[in-house]
Formats: structure tokens, C-alpha cells, sequence
DNA sequence: ATGGTTTTTACTGCGTC
DNA sequence: GACGCGGTAAAAACCAT
């Protein structure tokens, strides 16, 4: 949202200015299509979402914006800036040097013979320096890695960067040796989905992995240790909206399976259990409860997690659920 | 390595279409 | 009889110590 639209947001609702003022800011005059609830962009998912019923509107959405905050013009100038962002994705950040393998020169003229050496030689040895070490080589297959997985669970951009922010701290505290690039680089992605809640079981993630699924689990507790990570237990909620919309089921259905888990852990029902396993169960509860038909077993199918664990979790969520409207 | 907890596997019985 | 569902016991997996 750009400064303008919020400066005059601000206005709009300077009369009741006791309005929510909570992490979510309010998107526009817009409301939901389906109970007219306000909209709400939740920065931390990248969602628009209605705060009535929960109503996913947009994902992945980007934000713009600058980074940084100016508090007067002056300041705004100041910092402003243009050209390209850098980004984590790059081994080297796009910073580089790259020198044209042309022999031309600015104007497209042939350079002399003379020149052409001199120009042959410069570029061997900015090669030689670019991807001078085995680290910098290292990061590079390392992120084509992380590219590639994380394409092939479908995760945004934002959290391919988190990954690569991550595995260059891990790079940079000398984590890897004695491990492999790939177990290190499927970590830090795995971590990284998790903190941008859009996680993806570790299941999930060994599928598209070249590695074994203990070693990605002992490389991630290794890396999240050695670098004080600070990665949240799943949360049960960010598993549903896939799930349903897996399952094709109704954004009604969605609602109640949110609003299950979020009585379940008022009650305290979650701890200890399997997220995704909550979250399955949730979804098999929700449908019932809204007469849409799915079966255990389609749940336990999408969900990757057994019918017996969905239907114990399930029959808790409901009495959890009682315990609190009685 | 160990013990406690959770999940999975395998199997059985019940009701319905 | 196939299917969905519920329950159980034992095995396996997981986790902290």
C-alpha cells in the first residue's frame, strides 16, 4: 500500500479513531464477497483475509513499498533510491561485476587488438574472483537447490529468500562441513517455510528433496540450534486453508475447521499433538458439521496422516468445542 | 540407551447402501 | 458384499533426558 493510500485511510476513519488499532491493517473500503465483513491484509502470511469469516481474498500478496520509513520529506528523499534490488537468491547478490563477452566498446566500436587482450585478461581473473572460493561455488548450487524445491511445493518467493538468508548464516558459521549442501540447503528451507507460516511437513519436503528424510531432520535441529532460530511449533491454522481447498470443500467449511482449532487450543487440546494432525482432524470435523461429505480417509490421504490419529483428534476438538459454548 | 508419549498399523464389529 | 466409521491392542516413531 503506498503512503498516499494509507495517509488518506487515516483520514477516513479519523472520526472513530478508536477503530482496531491491531497488527492487521485495514486494506481499503472493500468487503468481503461472501458476509461483507472488512478486509484485512496479514502481512506476516501474505493474505488478505476477511475478518468476519476468514475468507482467504488474496494470497502471496507483495508488498511494495520501501523497506524503510522517513519521518519528513527531507528524510524521504534522502533515503530514497533507485536500481535493481539486491537479492538473497543470487549467490553473490546481483552485485557483481559481469564483463561483456563482446569485444566492443561503449559505443560499439571493435576494440583494438591491444584492448582485446588486456580486456580477455580482465575477465579470466574477475571470473577467477567471482567464484573465487568454495564457499561462493557452494551457495550457488545451494540456492539453485532451494529454487528448485521450493517450486516444487509451490512456496512464494518470500520464503525462498528466508531460506537463502538462512543458509548463508549457516554458511558463514562454518556449518557445513561434515554435512551436505543439499541436507543444509532442504533445512533452511524447511525452516523457513515454517516462519513464514505456509509450512510444509517434513513429509512434504523429503519428496522433493535429494535427501534422506532423517538427515534432513538432524541437519534442521543442527542448524536451528546453531543459529538461534526461532521457529515456532506449527501452527495447526496454516495447514487448513490447503487442505480444504485440496479437498474442494467450501470457504464455509474452512471457517468452522478455524474455529475449531482455535477453541481447541483455548481448551489447551493441542499441545503435544501433531499439528498436522489437528489440522486434518479440524478440516473432517468442519465438513461434517457442514454436510459436506469427505471421507476419512480422503482427509488422511491429502493430510498424510493416519484415519485413526483424524479421528481421535477429532473427537476431542468437538468436546473441546462443547466445553466452551456450554 | 531409556522411558514416556504419540502415531501408525492391523484387525474386528457395526450399520447402511 | 463393499464401504465408511469406531474402537482396540500392539508396534513403531518420536522426544527429552
Amino acid at each position: 500500500m503506498s503512503d498516499n493510500a494509507r495517509r488518506l485511510q487515516r483520514a477516513r476513519t479519523d472520526e472513530e479513531t478508536t477503530e482496531e488499532e491491531t497488527e492487521t491493517d485495514s486494506v481499503s473500503e472493500l468487503t468481503c464477497p461472501e458476509c461483507d465483513g472488512s478486509l484485512a491484509a496479514d502481512a506476516e502470511h501474505g493474505e488478505t483475509v476477511c475478518e468476519e469469516c476468514g475468507l482467504v481474498i488474496e494470497e502471496d500478496s507483495i508488498d511494495r513499498g520501501p523497506e524503510w520509513r522517513a519521518f519528513d520529506s527531507a528524510e524521504k528523499d534522502e533515503k530514497s533510491r533507485v536500481g535493481a534490488p539486491t537479492t538473497n537468491m543470487m549467490h553473490d547478490k546481483g552485485l557483481s561485476t559481469n564483463i561483456g563477452w563482446q569485444d566492443k566498446d561503449a559505443y560499439g566500436n571493435s576494440l583494438s587488438n591491444r584492448q582485446r587482450q588486456k580486456m580477455q585478461r580482465l575477465r579470466t581473473w574477475n571470473e577467477r574472483f567471482r567464484t573465487r572460493d568454495s564457499k561462493e561455488r557452494n551457495l550457488k548450487q545451494a540456492l539453485g537447490e532451494i529454487d528448485r524445491m521450493a517450486s516444487a511445493l509451490g512456496l512464494p518467493e518470500n520464503v525462498r529468500e528466508t531460506a537463502s538468508v538462512i543458509y548463508r548464516r549457516a554458511l558463514n558459521e562454518d556449518l557445513l562441513p561434515g554435512r551436505s549442501i543439499e541436507g543444509v540447503a532442504t533445512s533452511s528451507l524447511y525452516a523457513a517455510a515454517r516462519q513464514a507460516g505456509t509450512p510444509r511437513s517434513l513429509d512434504e519436503i523429503t519428496q522433493v528433496s535429494r535427501v534422506e528424510k532423517d538427515e534432513i531432520a538432524r541437519t534442521y535441529r543442527y542448524v536451528v540450534r546453531e543459529l538461534g532460530l526461532e521457529v515456532a511449533p506449527a501452527d495447526p491454522e496454516s495447514y487448513v486453508p490447503r487442505f480444504a481447498s485440496d479437498l474442494d470443500l467450501s470457504d464455509e467449511s474452512e471457517r468452522r475447521a478455524r474455529q475449531l482449532l482455535q477453541s481447541a487450543k483455548r481448551e489447551g487440546i493441542h499441545s503435544g499433538k501433531s499439528p498436522v494432525g489437528l489440522a486434518a482432524a479440524s478440516v473432517y470435523a468442519a465438513s461434517l458439521l457442514t454436510n459436506e461429505k469427505v471421507t476419512q480417509s480422503d482427509v488422511s490421504e491429502v493430510a498424510n496422516i493416519s484415519e485413526v490419529t483424524i479421528r481421535n483428534r477429532y473427537h476431542e476438538l468437538l468436546e473441546a468445542e462443547d466445553g466452551i459454548t456450554t
